[in-house]
DNA sequence: TTGGCCATTGCACCCTCTGCAACGCGCCGT
DNA sequence: ACGGCGCGTTGCAGAGGGTGCAATGGCCAA
């Protein structure tokens, strides 16, 4: 819409796969020098490029503070949180909130799982608060899905591929569309270590005030923990959290695609004030 | 330097004290609504800003992304983890890497203390990887500014305060001036309760290839964990490492204005490989 | 010292950004 | 139901500002 903002932010955004100088981020976005170093100075001035001894260019620190305040800004976080700390309290499984963010995953809250393999800190490649990951390898990708309409379903599929990232990856669009059929039958949706070999993964969506799928919600588990049959059981309860969260968001407690779902009593948040 | 992406990252900045709609945004940096709808267009197709259900503009999910490749970019970070976590795990402690950005400390890393009396995630309030603090109230921000030539030192204590954080806050800049003068003296920086009335601090730089002070690492703890006499005794044990991640980093073992300061031998980092 | 490389600056052209005004749309009160 | 109101959106003409070229300056290595 605006050339010189969207150069500045392709700037911006090509400097995420490392530092450059001058020469090379004109290069990346096909400018002239001059150009480049216009955009990158503004940038710098306000701390979202950095300018190392070297000169060269990478990304501020003004980011860190940018991404926190981003975090506070969604409030399906704020709601959910007590319920997500609740489930993991009750079975020690991973829990974790997420939306779809640009036609990906986007990860809002975690808690940790207690069994300690990993130290879960912001470091932690596996899953993190703020990590990406693609939409259709993953249970709560599915839900999300889900909820699509069908113009922009049909649109965000014709660009996708399916890469085996594990051997029971969905490899697909037409396999896919299957699934995600059982998944708005269901109202939940699995994922049979489909993203990683040795994770498993169930999830369901926290449903806003107009019906929409805003957020979804998974418990996961290594597959020695818990393989999917011991995870399975967990669903009522899942379904329970979700069902809670979206009534607490002002919800419906159920998506406006799901036909018949499970419906057990409600479960109060543990009591965090 | 450049108007259109000032003004679009001015509208990015505005939008982390909460959401705004069209006309809130144009106001906040007063511009035309139509000027800032551009603006805010593109700024959403680059991810930057959301737009959510009401309508109203919020900061997008990219920043996730951005702060995260921002993180991998530091390369000082990489280099000095497991020399942090050796840290930690030889005294139970919190052991933190921060940097100067922007005229305030920027922590790049953390290593959790023993004793829990916070989670230590993301949405900890009190010390978080990417949190900003006032540099003269923390003894990284000491290390940090005592590095600084003497025209940006002087340009920045023209414009910084000093408020009355806590009862042992230092409150001018003349007093702050000979602060730095012991801290330059003796390599190292203390932070008795300064800026929490319940934490001290002792810190010291990493030193690059420059011979300017990069970054610095300090160890701290609550006072009724340990008294400021009891975490001093940790300072030839912080020296070696500081010394010990800048040779790794390729840097020399002690700042260059540096005068003295006890040389005890150095102590490799845990096996991390 | 010299050469090359890269960041930086000055400048003229003209692209594109801007603000105005008109329009569309949903909401609320009468 | 109607009309007024508030807000987001669009088209357009003018000019402010962005662009690329070319020249300068500074740094490092040969």
């Amino acid at each position: 819409m605006s050339q010189t903002v969207d150069r500045a932010l392709t700037i911006l955004t090509s400097l995420g796969d490392g530092p450059a100088s001058l020469e090379q981020a004109a290069a990346r976005i096909g400018v002239h020098k001059s150009t480049a170093l216009r955009l990158l100075r503004t940038l710098q001035e306000h701390g979202l490029v950095h300018r190392q001894s070297d000169q060269r260019y990478r990304l501020g620190g003004k980011l860190f503070s940018l991404a926190q305040q981003a975090l506070e800004a969604i409030d399906v976080r704020q709601v959910a949180a007590p319920f997500l700390a609740s489930l993991n309290e009750r079975y020690g499984h991973t829990v974790q909130l997420a939306v779809l963010d640009m036609g990906e995953v986007l990860y809002l809250d975690k808690v940790e799982s207690r069994y300690p393999d990993r130290p879960g800190t912001w470091s932690d490649p596996a899953a993190r608060i703020g990590l990406r990951v693609p939409a259709v390898a993953t249970a709560v990708g599915k839900v999300l899905l889900a909820d699509l309409p069908e113009d922009q379903l049909t649109a965000f599929l014709d660009v996708q591929d399916f890469p085996a990232r594990t051997s029971t990856s969905i490899r697909t669009a037409e396999e896919f569309r299957a699934e995600l059929t059982g998944v708005q039958r269901q109202g939940w949706a699995v994922d049979q270590a489909e993203y990683q070999e040795t994770v498993n993964c169930i999830a369901a969506p926290v449903v806003g005030p107009g019906g929409a799928a805003i957020a979804a919600c998974s418990i996961s588990a290594p597959v020695g923990v818990a393989p999917i049959a011991e995870l399975s059981r967990l669903l009522p309860e899942l379904l329970c959290t979700v069902e809670a969260i979206s009534l607490a968001y002002g919800g419906s407690p159920t998506p406006r695609w799901c036909e018949n779902r499970c419906g057990a009593k409600h479960v109060a948040p543990a009591s965090h004030i």
